[in-house]
DNA sequence: TTGTAAGCGTTATCAT
DNA sequence: ATGATAACGCTTACAA
């Protein structure tokens, strides 16, 4: 334990209450510079650290903040959600920041909502986080905290209501937005790949995107160019790939539903003889750790996870005192954000 | 925030005291029955938890143990160590059954032990499991941390000492377990395919395993069986794979260094028309869950997750209270364990 | 400008 | 068998 505030008090001659002033910055013009500079002095010369517990007892507060996981924390890694452990870690490290302490709260999704709910109030945290939730089992949960009045918001779920606080990126907006740079580069047969590992939950989405977004843009009809592996396995992801490839000889240009198998594929192009990025140009979508992986690295259109952390923070913590409080619902779809990799240049501007 | 203790005390007419006693546990015959059923009720009915800042500020205690983790939390998903998540999950349930919070640290390696294990005492922890780092940085910080005199265990290291506390899984005994494994079901021939990401923290530890098990099970030099692939590029791994079957064309027993391409080199093995478990036997070594996603799943030995996590908590938590203390230095090398698959057999008896 | 003191919920020591 | 009460470290309303 560290130095207190009654041994600081008595070293420096003052009163207690004089040094939870200072130390806390609500000395406004209260006390003299002079003994301001002593008490932090000598609080940093003894290396002091208010007691959390103290603190949280008297101000009645947990200082936790829990994040809400889906299954076990290692499943993640498994789909090939490697952004998750992104955002965690980015969590993680701002509630630190913000002197919070991040609880990891691994729950059966199968459970009724309410029953979850019931027992993350167990957890006595002042604010919910649910990571990468399926939307229509965040809007459960979130419903069922929220009538526990606790506060709480999805992150990485797109949710079809606005009187809940969620986040996400746009990934309709991302797919058409790829569609076009490619169009914009020229091209005029797209390849789209949904290799990701099955059931995804975003692959009926994306789909629709690419097939709108080729009518819109190109009035056609771009189901011969959508190629989707029906298992998880790596077997059916290669034939998957290499099947698109056989259909689409002249096709210079892909787009991959999610960067999982990025590297796979980059390889199974150089194998067919189009290396990508001087022979074709492929655009990626999804974790940046995964694109840049590749050689050369995927272009890609990004998840923001930064972005989207930083919004669920700045929503459960949006009172004045830095305390969470319970905040009117609010939600961002984060618009396509492109990110430079060697498989395809920018898009023209226009 | 749930009923109080004193609340409790003035609906049942008695002190504080005695309903803080039925409540720990600790009325050895010294409440009467009626009184405790009345209060055990009371509290039941209220949804009562104890308030852990009032408890840990009485008892001195945060209880708060730290994770410290290498770098960021993403990067494990990247080099493909997922059971690395799959600890981290256990140890976030194991402590919050103990009534302890986990904390997570992501620490820069690079800085000099002593300032590391400076900043984590800030952390205000009872207790600190460095996860997953390697040997030599886990015993420098470890070191630190004793220095300060913060209870620490390593898990998923082997250090060259008996001074410290950690604990990992024998791979040395694994691999050459492993290979009087594939003698006994009659192979005299194996190879030894290390497809892991480099750098890899084990490449050479397991290597020179394998050399030493064939040398003395088998008699011969397994140099012209090892396989190792240069880089972490997935066509790397591929090509390696795929010049291990051409170069041992009559092969039939396969040692893979690590699951995490596993999938990928059973895939190679049915194309070369050698399907493992029925043309051929396949052994691998590393995360259950990868091994799990092949097919057939691969026959491997485990890298003991639970166990690991276990025995990091017994030590940490040894003290008869339940408190965290700083125990004897332990650590325990895990001997191998065989989990099936349809890959390989079992070892024959003897 | 500074000090005093009440109080947060719990545990544990002493009385009764 | 049970109750009073001090103590833990901190914040803050109020007094000086």
């Amino acid at each position: 334990m560290s130095i207190t505030i009654a041994e600081l008090a008595r070293r420096c001659g003052v009163s207690t209450a004089t040094v939870s002033l200072v130390l806390n910055r609500k000395d406004q013009g209260r006390v003299s510079p002079a003994q301001r500079q002593r008490i932090l002095r000598l609080a940093d010369r003894h290396g002091y650290r208010s007691n959390v517990a103290a603190k949280g007892l008297v101000e009645g507060r947990t200082y936790r903040v829990a994040v809400v996981v889906e299954g076990a924390l290692a499943h993640h890694a498994l789909i090939g959600q490697f952004s998750f452990y992104e955002r965690l870690g980015l969590l993680a490290d701002q509630l630190r920041d913000r002197g919070y302490l991040m609880e990891i709260c691994q729950v059966d999704p199968a459970r009724p909502a309410a029953a979850i709910a019931r027992d993350l109030a167990r957890a006595s945290a002042e604010g919910f986080i649910l990571l990468a939730w399926p939307g229509p089992a965040a809007t459960r949960l979130l419903t069922a905290l929220r009538q526990q009045r606790l506060p709480a918001i999805a992150c990485g779920s797109t949710l079809a209501t606005a009187t809940l606080s969620w986040v996400d990126v746009d990934r309709r907006a991302s797919v058409r937005t790829a569609v076009r740079h490619l169009v914009g580069l020229g091209h005029r047969e797209l390849a789209f790949l949904d290799l990701s590992v099955r059931p995804s939950l975003f692959a009926p989405v994306r789909t629709r995107a690419f097939l709108d977004a080729v009518r819109e843009q190109l009035g056609v009809d771009g189901r011969p160019w959508v190629f989707a592996s029906a298992t998880a396995a790596l077997a059916d992801a290669v034939a998957t790939g290499e099947r698109a490839l056989r259909a689409l000889p002249r096709a210079r240009a892909f787009l991959l539903a999610d960067n999982l198998h990025g590297e796979l594929f980059l390889h199974l192009l150089a194998l067919a003889g189009r290396p990508p990025g001087r022979a074709c140009h492929v655009l990626g979508f999804g974790d940046t750790v995964l694109a840049q992986r590749c050689r050369p690295a995927l272009a890609h259109y990004s998840l923001q996870n930064e972005a989207q952390v930083r919004f669920c923070l700045a929503t459960l913590f949006q009172a004045r005192t830095g305390a969470v409080a319970a905040p009117p619902p609010q939600h961002e779809l984060l618009p396509p954000l492109f990110i430079a990799g060697g498989t395809c240049p920018a898009a023209p501007p226009g």
